[in-house]
DNA sequence: CAGCATCCCAGCTGATACTG
DNA sequence: CAGTATCAGCTGGGATGCTG
């Protein structure tokens, strides 16, 4: 594959082409996904979800920093996008589970991929930083 | 792998684990990355580099909507996370060429992974987000 | 336990104007 | 062409208090 047939390639994701808009403002996907798990939070609720189902509280204890409301908004956002699902169980206490639907478990795989990067080369990215702090 | 053999691997990334802070509050890796690459424009722009450098007008003009003083910005974000190069030629008028380093390159393939994803999938989740609106 | 409502502020971001 | 500087606004997100 040569560099002007990968650019075709790649061409989609940045800008829809002229005539192919969907819905009157031109949008292009990665955009539009990144504004919907592109925060500061759905990203690691959803890889916290990535292995079984868990509880709120539970959830809460492990994304370190999270605030009991920015945990409930951040899961109304992924469920409304299809991301993740909400089971209650009318116990007392309530007992409210959240997983992943087939479409967060899809996305968990890129978001992995991303996460394996950055424990592979957040100290690369700390000293690029040092570096380059020096230099200026 | 077992559920808690996969649960131990994906671990690190989640939270430091105690006593392995490295620099006083703890930090998860991706949390890191995410501070980094998260906002707005710094995932576009590394798409936008990946095929070839480019220069930086022709970089404002293939990402739909960015203003020149937040490619600025961003350019010189990721330059200093060592994600990006800049090259200046002392031509009239001059002209600046970014490119993606080495760590660059090798974030835009999981970055590309998303891309793809977000193609896939994003009339999905469109879907999804008119659903559950009309359900509420 | 699992939320919702309210207040409030920091900082990200866009708009605009100017420069080598 | 490729920036820099300044100003102003919006909204993401924290803090706090209350409910079923």
């Amino acid at each position: 594959m040569n560099a002007s047939a990968k650019a075709a390639a790649v061409a989609p994701l940045l800008h829809t082409t002229p005539g192919f808009e969907t819905d009157g403002r031109d949008t292009c996907p990665i955009r539009e996904v990144l504004d919907r798990v592109g925060d500061t939070w759905s990203i690691l609720v959803i890889i916290n979800l990535q292995e079984q189902p868990v509880r709120f509280n539970a959830l809460k204890r492990s994304i370190e920093g999270i605030s009991q409301r920015m945990l409930t908004v951040t899961l109304r956002s992924l469920e409304r996008d299809g991301l993740v699902t909400r089971t209650v169980r009318p116990t007392t206490p309530p007992e409210v589970e959240y997983g992943l639907t087939e479409l967060g478990q899809s996305i968990a795989v890129p978001i992995a991929a991303l996460g394996d990067w950055a424990a592979a080369n957040r100290d690369q990215m700390r000293c690029a930083r040092g570096t380059f702090d020096a230099g200026s």
